[in-house]
DNA sequence: ACCAGTATGTCAGAATATTGACATGAGTCA
DNA sequence: TGACTCATGTCAATATTCTGACATACTGGT
């Protein structure tokens, strides 16, 4: 060995494992939701409002992994189709509260079974007690990053 | 409950939870990447080729986990700049094998130490039988998506 | 009151990745 | 041999995301 071997072994690294999961998870759930007209950030988007209403832009960009900026051009998309609805100007500070629309809720109610079928099939080799296993080592691993 | 409440629970899906630690993963990558003046998915290629000489154009794409034409732009820009080396025309089939120069692969030795930082960080609250399970649930829900 | 620091929404430009398309080569099967 | 299928490398166009930048608004300390 001429040069010191501080290479990182693929098929046993952990984070190779953790992106190869998270690719696979994002070409199923593209797959399922490429019918539906909706794009992965886009469902993300309406799953987190419907689940916390108001939510403005900046907190939306962060429960959904991309920056404010593309949060906010998919917003204003969004807006445009009817799915979400924003007021006009601030009720305090900047934020701009944002609130599904009944048709956006009914776009996500299917958006939302499709995506659940990917997760349990997914989760289909797992039993309970190693779901809630793998669900507290990713949570270790999110908090060992932050 | 006026309509039938099939939502995800985001605190608690295995998929979200995946999504963030990958995301992370990507951020702490970046983060330790970016002075070295190079790109996740550079650093990914160069790892795949110190590993496994002689990778295609397309074997690189599915490694890095990117369309074979994002790796094809990539790969010109490292043969470009004396990162790799590919034959001018393929020795059999289309097949281009690749390979890395000394250069390319003394530039991945720093990255990949970098990288390995970010990855003990990410493991450091986990002990070895942890992240021997990790690793085994990971795989199985790789498996059951493909 | 003031000021520095931080967070937000938003516009514009740049970087990155993807999809579509085409030609070429290998393998299969009748 | 010929037809068919599949994989590869690559070009072009499109789409998506990010970085940079700016004005505005809140917060905490002096």
């Amino acid at each position: 060995m001429s040069h010191k071997d501080a290479r990182i072994e693929l098929d046993t690294s952990v984070g190779y494992l953790l992106k190869e999961a998270a690719s696979a998870l994002r070409a199923a759930m593209e797959a399922v939701l490429r019918p539906l007209g909706m794009s992965i950030t886009h469902y993300a988007c309406l799953e987190l409002l419907a689940q916390r209403p108001g939510l403005s832009n900046s907190d939306l960009a962060r429960g959904a992994f991309v920056s404010r900026q593309s949060m906010n051009v998919l917003l204003q998309s969004l807006e445009r189709d009817g799915y979400v609805t924003r007021p006009e100007h601030a009720p305090e500070g900047r934020v701009l509260p944002t609130r599904l629309t009944e048709l956006g809720r009914s776009r996500l109610d299917v958006a939302s079974a499709a995506v659940r079928g990917v997760e349990d099939r997914m989760r289909s080799d797992l039993d309970a007690a190693e779901r809630e296993q793998l669900r507290l080592l990713l949570g270790k691993c999110v908090a060992a990053l932050s």
